[in-house]
DNA sequence: CCCGGTAAGTTACCACAGGTAGGTTACCTA
DNA sequence: TAGGTAACCTACCTGTGGTAACTTACCGGG
């Protein structure tokens, strides 16, 4: 049995407060998404998650482990939404710098649309860093792959290991970026956008340019 | 009274382990650091820092206050001595292309002296976000200036807010760069500033022109 | 030379949050 | 209707940040 991720208003439907496991787990992880959004992740209480369920400590605990387990749940969703609004931006241009934009756009856009929740999962880093880089890579992988599927389509040759690390570049880039507009919100998303594009298609572009020419010097030898 | 940094050594000097208190405060950041860098933020307990340093808890307690101020002192530091092996090696320069890769060679280089204690001052982050940020500022403060000062002999005149988010992006853009390199120790660091410069200098440079044309313009009015 | 004040340190404790063992109650099916 | 199981609770443990109250070495003035 699984639930729709908006369920949350069936639960008053069972009777003694005794509800499913899909749907308290589903539960659970929109309380402690708001949770974080709040407290940030040390700040955020078991008890008070537990509390606002209105469901004793163990119950949570059953469902999602611990609470960095719990945290990182709360993280892996978010970013795959964020990953998903970004790839359909990007794959509704086709050429590579309108795609970038594109792509850039969606993030600033979705960064304003959910504000606390992105600082809370995104800036903060569970206590363990070791463990940490796996949000942010598939973030990067994303990127990598529009990266490398552009240059493909612009027929120059690229080094696997370059792309990747350019993708995390610019997901560092734009992400800084965005942290920084947390302070300045009279900027507005396009604003960003438009500075970032400004600031990063150039670069990019030299790497292009300077694929070609190799590739060009390449075919003549 | 003040101590040298590597004033440590002298701790033995004293009876009965009674020891000044600036110098017992310099040993307890630099254990802390240790500490910090071993274990991140979350993992290195207070009583594990005390045993280390062969006193007893209210003694740390006493000296740095609690265990966020003790994490944002030993990030300063850090974060000072980066900020001067950057400056120097920016003002090493005076062409300002050349002074961007001279502080990003810089950065790498730091970074790789300093592995394990950079991941865990500068990836981690304290519990409070809201106060988070300000360890970046001063790095990024200090982009600014140099960007600010690059502008200004160019002869381009320059939005101080566009200064300011250009420099966050900047130093998230490399830093990022700088987690990547964390897997991938086969780099060398100036491979690194290469890659870098490379991304990052056109779209500086395209800035300049656009202020130029733009400044040409205006005159031209 | 001694003596009081202060600087350095200690023991013993609290509060609170993460996490768990074991028991209890509703539900569902044979 | 009986028994198994899924959902849940009470009561507790542990470890860690943080502190109150006491003790001991040092040092400068009479």
């Amino acid at each position: 049995m699984t639930f729709s991720p908006d369920a949350v208003l069936q639960i008053s439907d069972y009777a003694h407060g005794r509800v499913p496991r899909a749907l308290r787990e589903l539960q659970i992880l929109n309380l402690a998404e708001e949770l974080f959004a709040e407290q940030g992740f040390a700040g955020a209480s078991m008890d008070e998650l537990a509390r606002r369920a209105g469901v004793s400590k163990p119950v949570i605990y059953t469902l999602v482990g611990s609470k960095e387990q719990l945290y990182r749940r709360c993280v892996e969703r978010f970013s795959e939404e964020l990953a998903i609004r970004l790839a359909e931006a990007a794959e509704s241009e086709s050429e590579p710098a309108l795609r970038l934009r594109a792509g850039i756009a969606a993030f600033f856009t979705f960064v304003e649309d959910h504000r606390r929740v992105w600082e809370a999962l995104a800036w903060e880093v569970t206590p363990f860093a070791a463990e940490a880089a796996a949000v942010r890579r598939r973030q990067t992988e994303l990127v990598a792959g529009l990266l490398g599927a552009s240059a493909q389509r612009l027929g120059v040759e690229v080094d696997d290991l370059r792309v990747e690390a350019t993708a995390h570049l610019l997901n560092g880039a734009v992400e800084a970026l965005a942290r920084w507009w947390g302070g300045h919100e009279e900027m507005s998303a396009e604003q960003m956008t438009e500075w970032a594009v400004t600031l990063l298609l150039p670069g990019l572009d030299q790497l292009i340019v300077e694929g070609r020419s190799r590739r060009v010097m390449e075919d003549r030898a």
